[in-house]
DNA sequence: GTGCTTCTAAACACTC
DNA sequence: AGAGTGTTTAGAAGCA
């Protein structure tokens, strides 16, 4: 990495995983991003979660990295490798766009207007392309190479994100260059390893990449087996822990299927929107690179008639970090269709994303994802109305946090006493009143209000053009990685 | 030491 | 009946 010089902002190359704090971006600091040349920082590509892509052949690339930080610039020997390796084996192109993206700041607003929409657009705005075809092609450096379809988690084709290796690095060796060059690698122990990353997080990613975003318990475990191959030889009692999660964790919702009702049991599985900014944080917190893709904007989504605020926010650099969501907030709106967004557990939707109160990412460690914390405005399925909601919503939420925790899985009780109001929606109401009487109390606030949420809605839209366009510098790489593509989908589809 | 979070295990009920 | 699913309880480990 340090010998990159990213202000060149040409050509492409991937060079492998990044940490994700190396992904962020210096101001003026233009990145390719995974294929994408032309990005501004912060456009879409920290969602990415890795590959700085940077030519071999093209001229203006090397050189010292210019204004990383200290911080930016450690890393773990095996990134470095990758990142050398990769350098050399992944070459992807140059893409033309570059080096008018090269200007600093010159944010993706300003392509967006030559962007039009389109079929193409259309098919450039849905993140499965990037995860089954750029991540996948330019990680493994080719398409075949990846079984498991995941081109977020296996990077180095031995199921385990490098990422994750580097995190439980005092576990588990750095992976070598060579595995990520051959696009696979044999079993390593790395395998065997747990994953840092908690039942919560694995089941949030695992539901926010399926396409309606929701999934029944089966789909969760495949997606968990499929991306971390260490549960696949762990005792089946992650599968209970798994389902212990979604049943206590308030951040899952339980949905019914759709009238279709497909055969199979128990219900689907989703995030509930309002925890949502929870997951998000909790996935910060892990340092685990790929699980930032799953993040969603802390932001209100740049527009061209709402600047990016790290244009406008006076603390460069705080902003700078928030917007480091911002890129993969883009991802996350362009993980989904149009008509995917639809969030099965929000007839609003996709509201959350660009909600004010999602925005908010606190550091607040109970201000989590966990069983307990009630930190965001609950559901109206899984409000309460018990006297602490009445704090809540009076109090602005700022309820103690002993008095938002019933215990560590005391959330439990926020629903307890009270049924759903909107039972009209989609979400079921589990049977959760019969619970006997203790465990109650978890605050709630009410959600915000539609109108607000249909402004917001307006410039995700409008985000959702800029990713769009910002998108459609991925093009060239994309020709050259057409037929993964489809085997990728395929697979996908192979799969529910 | 305490509180909290997370994980794990187990038991039970329910549904298919 | 058995498997899968969902819920609940309890305990332990790790962390701050």
């Amino acid at each position: 990495m340090s010998d990159i010089n990213l202000t060149s902002g040409r050509g492409y190359v991937c060079i492998g995983l990044l940490d994700w704090k190396q992904m962020r971006i210096e101001d003026g600091l233009t990145w390719g991003g995974v294929g994408g040349g032309g990005y501004t920082s912060r456009t879409c590509f920290k969602a990415l979660c890795f590959c700085l892509v940077l030519p071999t052949d093209s001229p203006g690339l090397m050189g010292p990295i210019i204004g990383m930080s200290p911080d930016k610039k450690a890393e773990t020997p095996g990134v470095r490798e990758e990142r050398a390796g990769l350098r050399g084996t992944c070459g992807a192109g140059t893409l033309p766009e570059a080096e008018s993206a090269a200007s600093p700041l010159a944010t993706s607003l300003d392509r967006v207007g030559g962007v039009e929409g389109g079929a193409e657009d259309e098919e450039l705005t849905n993140l499965n392309w990037l995860h089954e075809n750029l991540l996948q092609n330019f990680i493994l450096g080719g398409s075949e190479a990846q079984p498991s379809g995941s081109p977020l988690f296996d990077i180095e084709g031995d199921g385990l994100p490098h990422a994750l290796s580097s995190m439980s690095s005092s576990s588990s060796t750095s992976p070598s260059s060579s595995s990520l060059l051959a696009g696979r690698a044999g079993e390593k122990d790395s395998l065997k390893s747990k994953p840092p990353l908690s039942f919560s997080l694995l089941i949030y990613m695992a539901i926010e990449q399926s396409p309606s975003k929701s999934l029944p318990v089966k789909d969760i475990y495949g997606w968990i087996l499929e991306h971390f191959p260490y549960f696949s030889s762990a005792p089946t009692g992650w599968k209970n822990s798994v389902r212990h999660n979604l049943s206590l964790n308030k951040c899952f919702r339980k949905v019914e299927r759709s009238l279709g009702k497909a055969n199979g049991k128990g219900s689907l599985w989703c995030v509930d929107p309002e925890y949502r900014p929870n997951l998000i944080q909790a996935l910060k917190k892990q340092h685990f690179p790929a699980a930032h893709a799953f993040c969603t904007p802390p932001a209100s989504p740049p527009s061209a008639s709402s600047p990016p605020r790290h244009l406008v926010l006076p603390d460069q650099s705080s902003s700078l970090k928030e917007s480091d969501i911002d890129a993969a907030t883009a991802m996350m709106l362009l993980n989904s269709t149009p008509g995917q967004r639809a969030d099965p557990c929000d007839p609003d939707s996709p509201m959350d994303l660009s909600r004010p109160d999602s925005v908010l990412v606190s550091s607040d460690p109970k201000q989590d994802h966990n069983y307990s914390s009630v930190p965001l405005p609950r559901c109206p399925s899984r409000s309460s109305s018990s006297s602490l909601s009445s704090v809540d919503e009076g109090g602005g939420g700022d309820a103690p946090p002993q008095a938002r925790r019933a215990g560590s899985e005391g959330f439990h009780s926020d629903e307890d006493s009270d049924p759903p109001d909107d039972a009209g929606g989609a979400r079921v109401w589990p049977g959760r009143a019969k619970l006997p009487g203790p465990r109650r109390s978890a605050a709630t606030r009410a959600p915000p209000g539609k109108k607000a949420r249909r402004d917001v809605r307006a410039e995700v839209d409008e985000e959702l053009k800029e990713a769009a366009g910002s998108l459609l510098h991925l093009a060239g790489i994309r020709t050259c990685m057409e037929g993964s593509k489809h085997s990728a989908k395929s697979k996908k589809l192979n799969r529910k």
